[in-house]
RNA sequence: GCGACCGUAGCUCAAUAGGUUAGAGCGCCGGUUUGUGGUACCGGAGGUUGCGGGUUCGAGACCCGUCGGUCGCCCCA
């Protein structure tokens, strides 16, 4: 009888709860991401979740969508207005100035975790999503670009996703660039009519934007679009040829997409996206670029600095499978005497490095189908025959096969065996 | 912010064109087996059909509203 209905919670809209195969799968990629790291020698950071809201005012471009509508942005108590990190780079940019990491530099740098915008969710679109993501402050070279692309090319095989794509671009200094905006702005207004009504807004805000319309009516304009390399600098030029040439050596397919552009204010040079056709209307997985002004910006030296950001959702959406985590073995203690005896048993099994764990309730069967569902590799039967021979049940869960061994050599046996 | 589709046990779904007591599989609990899992058989618990209103003799089905979800637009990881 339930007297007091309480409605069922909810989590927040566009936030989501993992158990089971999605959290093994999140974790498969945080894992693996890491390892990944390690191997080209970046280390972790750690910043707040929260930061002051003019972090990312100012820095993202305040016409930008995620500035101009999706912050979570809140007064504390004490009035200050806040905003739950909506990216990583303003906010590890932000760390490097207040700590004076200018000391440290070049830093190659990797950090995740959660990150908020407030949209509406759709197919690898959450309100709060996860993010893994690589930086290097204080670097101006390409091999920087070129290592860190290499970084991200790793991981995808390593995380066993295919049909992704790298398609890489550069936006050229901020010569190149206010050039080539310049241009782009006089033909799209040479050509109003024909423009979508999204385009002409992005006209007013982000022209650059213009260039990933999905509109048929602007993809026709396209091709006659002023295409950046006739505005490049020379520096701008040879930088971007360094980068390719680089990406080309470590092995990396890549195709040129001119009219990559990515959406913060802050990129200059290298531009990148590796995409996929696999996640609905997002095609993003990892994307990211040079963002030489933005230290500076932030009231900190002039600092060099490139990196990308991964959505943890949308890889683990492309991921194959991971292996569920390993169980080695599962006891199962029938009787006080042999509960008793359990913890220290446990105890040894864990210090020499298994995975082992214990059905804590129900008979002998019940526990048993514990152990089968846990995965453990063997059961370790412990119940008043063995205490009083001082011996363990050892089970092979594969063969059904048991043996009883001494519980002094129990241990050095399941080594040999495992 | 806009649009389309969808809300039935814990989960995945069913319920002829409105018609008795809303079903199944999986999962869960118990039993066949008072010390042996992965297979099998038997039994059990578990639902205000998202919520509110309306139409009707009668609504899980139809209508309106509302909340939530999914997908798309915008934008992005």
């Amino acid at each position: 009888m339930k007297a007091n209905r309480v409605p069922k919670p909810a989590p927040v809209r566009g936030m989501q709860d993992f158990l089971g195969d999605q959290a093994n799968r999140f974790d498969h990629v945080v894992a693996t991401f890491r390892d990944v790291a390690r191997r080209f020698g970046f280390r972790p950071v750690m910043v707040p979740v929260v930061e002051a809201t003019s972090v990312y005012q100012r820095t993202l471009g305040e016409t930008t969508d995620v500035v101009a509508k999706e912050m979570y942005t809140f007064p504390d108590r004490g009035g200050d207005s806040l905003t739950l990190r909506p990216e990583f780079t303003a906010g590890i940019c932000r760390a490097y100035v207040s700590e004076g990491w200018q000391q440290f530099a070049p830093l190659k740098l990797i950090t995740h975790g959660p990150l908020f915008r407030y949209e509406r969710p759709q197919k690898g679109r959450y309100r709060q999503f996860h993010q893994i993501d690589a930086e290097v402050i204080g670097a101006p070279e390409p091999a920087a670009d070129v290592e860190l692309i290499a970084f991200a090319d790793l991981l995808l095989k390593e995380l066993g996703i295919s049909g992704v794509t790298l398609q890489l671009n550069t936006l050229g200094d901020a010569e190149t660039r206010d050039a080539w905006r310049g241009a782009l702005v006089t033909y799209f207004e040479r050509h109003r009519d024909a423009l979508s009504e999204d385009s002409l807004r992005r006209l007013e805000t982000n022209p650059l934007r213009i260039l990933d319309s999905k509109e048929a009516a602007d993809r026709a304009l396209l091709a006659d679009a002023p295409v950046i390399d006739a505005y490049m600098s020379a520096q701008a030029g040879a930088f971007f040829e360094a980068v390719q040439a680089g990406v080309q050596a470590s092995g990396v397919a890549f195709v040129r997409q001119p009219q990559l552009v990515r959406g913060f204010d802050y990129y200059r040079h290298t531009a990148f996206e590796f995409v996929s056709d696999a996640l609905g209307a997002q095609a993003t997985v990892i994307g990211g670029g040079r963002y030489d002004g933005l230290v500076e910006q932030m009231g900190g030296p002039s600092t060099p600095a490139v990196g990308w950001a991964g959505g943890i959702e949308r890889l683990m959406m492309l991921s194959a499978q991971p292996v569920a985590p390993r169980v080695d073995i599962a006891l199962v203690a029938m009787g006080p005497a042999a509960e008793a005896a359990a913890p220290a048993l446990l105890a040894e099994l864990r210090i020499a490095g298994f995975a082992a764990e214990q059905a804590w309730r129900g008979n002998m069967k019940k526990r048993m189908e514990r152990a089968g569902k846990s995965g453990a590799r063997y059961a370790l039967i412990l119940g008043e025959d063995e205490i009083a021979g001082g011996t363990v049940m050892v089970k092979n869960m594969q063969d059904g096969s048991q043996a009883a061994v001494p519980r002094a050599a129990i241990v050095r046996r399941l080594k040999e065996a495992l």
